[in-house]
DNA sequence: CGTCGGGTTGAGGGTGATCAAAGTTTGTGG
DNA sequence: CCACAAACTTTGATCACCCTCAACCCGACG
């Protein structure tokens, strides 16, 4: 129940869900699981015949080029379920990986093909999350085609930021995020020495405090425009 | 009718729909039109009540930066809906836009509620679209992100010639494409100047051959190979 | 025939890559 | 609690890919 529980939270937020769509889902069979930091939840190229619910903790998904470079896709936080999409995708086409030590719920795919062919309301919702993650991949393409490296950074750590305080899992301008320099370097298709000068640029300008895994964000404001960063993509808007 | 008739191709290429499924989808309300090239179909900001299906010609969706440059976020081909997302989605985060002269076909949003309520499976080839669509935003982020230029090049048209090849529209090495080499800078990430500089090493490596708005690809398994190309992310094999 | 959008070419510059090494923190086992 | 290794961060020097700016060319179209 408490696995789920987090899942509601995120759902109810853009939906009305009735008291039966939501006694339904917290029926849904969840195996809890913990899962140590940099351990890998599922690959390229398996069949899932389960979705993984990140309960807590970071995660991230990414793909390997031939050459062996990596590009991460997007980053998730407790209350998403990053592999969704292989309800409806047969074959993952890309890994996805814990960052922080976490603990995830594995739902089975039957469990939510029933549910959500009882209930097209929460089949609706849980199509609607899979459309903000496409609306963040969209985002994420402009991020790494079209602006320079500091503005990069400024516009992940603003969404950063902004998807956490969201969830109400950390205060906006403080908190912890389990990448190293070389993670941040592969999720904006730069390298870890350049985004090293990168941190430090925005550090001198008294926007970014960097230390271990703890972020402290001085001056939001001037960092969202920094980053030319603008919410609306996340879908969250209380007017829609 | 002849407008739904090229959705549903494409639904029953992943999906056994059953007569009814089929009825259903053809008796949705088309409103189609023609449209003219470069004009735009719907624009950040908006709240469409529509969704577009794309009958014939080519569109792109794209973001534009504060700073003014122009990303393309994807190239879309007859039978696909690019704003399917809107159903779910009440604003636009980004520009849908002609490439070529088109014919369109609008949607209610109401209709397709309808349609997608009463029959679940109709619903779920649905999303399973809008999933493949995120699947190429993911490629398409590690195009822009981790590839050099010419690789980039290599890999967009190898994509799109598979795309058209598996929806009948052309040969696989021989298509019209109606983007100016600015549109595909746009695409890649990459300046006009550079874009031009990088068809030339293409065509002198004897991979392709670019005349106004027709493609001929010589040498398709090599222009593959150094594209990264692997259609995995395109979800269409047989198998799943 | 002139204009315009788009393609092509050249020169020079800058952002970020590469390579290499040293410094720092974290974690582990003695 | 210390010693050591491993992982990560930082710094410096050099390099290359791609950008910028600018001009010219070409074909389409009025």
């Amino acid at each position: 129940m408490q696995a789920t529980e987090c899942l509601l939270r995120k759902l109810q937020i853009s939906r009305s869900l009735d008291a039966d769509d939501i006694k339904a889902i917290e029926r849904l069979p969840v195996i809890v699981r913990d899962a140590g930091p940099r351990s890998s939840i599922v690959r390229e190229g398996e069949r899932p015949v389960q979705c993984c619910l990140l309960v807590e903790g970071f995660a991230c998904r990414s793909k390997t080029t031939d050459a062996g470079k990596r590009q991460i896709l997007s980053i998730h936080i407790a209350g998403e379920i990053p592999d969704l999409q292989s309800l409806h995708l047969e074959v993952m086409d890309h890994d996805l990986t814990t960052l922080s030590r976490s603990t995830v719920g594995f739902i089975s795919h039957d469990a939510l093909r029933v549910l959500t062919r009882e209930r097209p309301i929460v089949a609706e919702a849980l199509w609607r999350e899979t459309l903000i993650d496409a609306a963040m991949f969209r985002e994420w393409i402009v991020n790494v085609g079209r602006r320079s490296a500091v503005v990069r950074l400024a516009h992940l750590l603003s969404e950063i930021a902004t998807r956490l305080r969201r969830k109400g899992l950390a205060a906006e301008d403080r908190f912890e995020l389990p990448m190293t320099q070389l993670d941040i370097a592969d999720a904006l298709g730069l390298t870890p020495v350049h985004i090293n000068r990168v941190v430090q640029e925005l550090r001198r300008a008294g926007l970014l405090e960097l230390r271990k895994h703890s972020v402290f964000l001085p001056d939001l404001p001037r960092l969202r425009e920094l980053g030319d960063f603008d919410d609306l993509y996340l879908h969250q808007s209380a007017t829609g």
